[in-house]
DNA sequence: GATTAATCGAGACGGTACGTCGCGTCTTAGT
DNA sequence: ACTAAGACGCGACGTACCGTCTCGATTAATC
């Protein structure tokens, strides 16, 4: 990503007119015209910036997406605190289906998971905060101190658990095969290690 | 797909010398040289073929691939039988793991879907078979013969939420945290529905 | 220069068409914007051409101005017999001031040679053929038929020679020196060599 | 030229350092690199010097060149005296011919002789006094004097006459019809209008 | 056997994005 | 006011692919 905790040092520095100019460029284009469509050159057009100053900082689009979009990820998959673990891991499989159907972030996020299939760069970019499982991890950390899941559970585990079958489905297009997101039954799952007692056996 | 199926009518026929030196000539260049390095001029001129000859049957290198490599893929994810349904399915999701992250066949599935999430042609390729869930529901089909899964199992939806774990932290990149694969766990996920008795109780 | 005379082997011939384009485009950019605001990209616009055909045939602009222009270089520079030779003399070092001054195949002429000067292949293409001294060549050999010049003349020497002034003097811009040009007096300072008699002695 | 005479009135003064330190990178470069590799960043970072500072002195690399060698050629164009005119002006030939293919000076002026063919600027820097011309005046003026040249003789249209073949056979490349240079025959050129007795009547 | 017509290889075509480079201007902090 | 440093908007560079086109040469089935 950018270089943005470069000392100042000397010279002009970085005009942050420009950062916000790309940023916003790519966030538009991505809906307007779609990732494959958007260009180096296209994005410093719009941007009204010259190409060199996108490369000076980015590398590749894929990276200039990575900083504009990652972390609207983040506050997209944020769900409400609900009664119960089961009905908030309902609540965040939803969310998490709405992310990556019907969001820009969550269209930014395919796209560059996507990418990261041949391209390294990419992939470790993708692979250095997964947008996903970073916000799976505080709804199962909720379940567990609720005593619903049990105490000792591998949380960066489960919660791919937890996401991979929505995940799977949308990249691979299996949409029309889409079943209602069950948080209770994802809880049944690893109850039994809760021991007898927990949201399972009431 | 081509379009092998045209009638021939009159004139030169369909070259199938030139058709086998395309297909080949991927399938090398593919673990050559990567997906994205692969270019239809590329392509052609490897296969000793003019560029023409390739655009006259396929209409882009997401579809040569398609027909390239995806009948590779049922082989390669065919697993022998074994003496537990629990077995076999590890078997079976070992054998996911290593085509998906090191076989020919596999790095074509992740090269399609991760274009697919941006070229809505290939996503509609995709979707018409695939490999993983194909390849998932007989295995299924014959734990539900034994028993060990109940009757009435949606196949295509377990066969998802079977494939789904590795599938998706394949393609996040999350190898380091790759969880060993639990035939039994699966079963024993689904035996609840099966009733008392079958591979859980045991 | 361009591979006008290769064999058409196999393949797509070149288009004749886009070759005149591109000539023609150079021609009239030249007069229109001149020479260091043309540009191959430029050229190819205006020609309709894409850049690529421009490059395959040329290596720079200076080699399709080359092509372009210095045969038309040939007609301008030719005059008609005059009564003597001092007179033809006269007419063609007039010829040879307009046309590096005010044609179009002058500043082509120009514009290349003083691009040799820091550019060793356009320095190759220069020399290959001067346009002034081909010109001036066939001048001094009616002269000699005539008797007005030494039968064993260097033309080519002669010819630098003769217009070496005319040329000097717009190069280094020294307009506003000009002398008037004189046949008479180019004639005189070689005749020694004819013997008494002779063009000088009438 | 630089805006040397301007007067320095109040601020920090100009830094005759940097003003050397372009002139002297600008000197060496054209050397090592040639005219057309030379950049104005790359003069800015030779000399250690801002960009701004060279662009507030210069407006161009040619005007740059122009202040650093053109000095140089004055003193490189200087013969010796000899014993008669005529072998004075073929030393003074000899050092022109030098001086244009095999000095750094002379390499400058002819870039920048070149560039005054497509570039107005240039040309009226180089216009504003040519380096050959005002070395040849000194050298025919003897000739004058010591009565061997007629004394109405416009030396500045003799100066060009004398120069223009060496300096023309360089800028066209046609050195390898270079000519023994002869004062003697320029002499006896112009002798006629000193009347019998003279040069060439010896 | 000649004709017909779709194929084959080769490669030029008009486009357009790539990533780099140089331009001349600007915006810093420091002298 | 000047300096070194270096980011800025701009636009040309020469290359690479795209998908289309135009050649002459094959190759069967049809006449």
């Amino acid at each position: 990503m950018s270089a943005v905790d470069k000392v100042p040092a000397i010279g002009r520095p970085r005009s942050d007119a420009a950062r916000m100019a790309v940023l916003h460029a790519v966030d538009d284009m991505l809906v307007e015209e779609g990732y494959a469509a958007m260009t180096m050159k296209g994005i410093a057009a719009r941007a009204g910036v010259g190409k060199q100053t996108v490369y000076r900082w980015w590398s590749s689009k894929a990276e200039i997406l990575f900083e504009a979009v990652m972390q609207d990820a983040a506050t997209e998959l944020v769900v409400d605190s609900a009664s119960t673990s089961g009905e908030e891991i309902d609540l965040f499989l939803d969310a998490v289906v709405r992310f990556l159907t019907a969001s820009h972030a969550g269209a930014a996020y395919r796209a560059l998971v996507g990418e990261a299939q041949h391209d390294a760069k990419v992939a470790a970019l993708v692979r250095s905060s997964d947008a996903l499982v970073t916000a799976a991890t505080p709804v199962l950390r909720r379940a567990v101190a609720r005593g619903d899941l049990p105490a000792d559970l591998d949380l960066a585990d489960a919660a791919v658990d937890l996401v991979a079958p929505a995940a799977f489905r949308v990249f691979a297009g299996l949409t029309e095969t889409r079943r209602r997101a069950s948080g209770f039954a994802f809880i049944a799952r690893y109850a039994g290690q809760v021991g007898r007692g927990g949201a399972l056996a009431n």
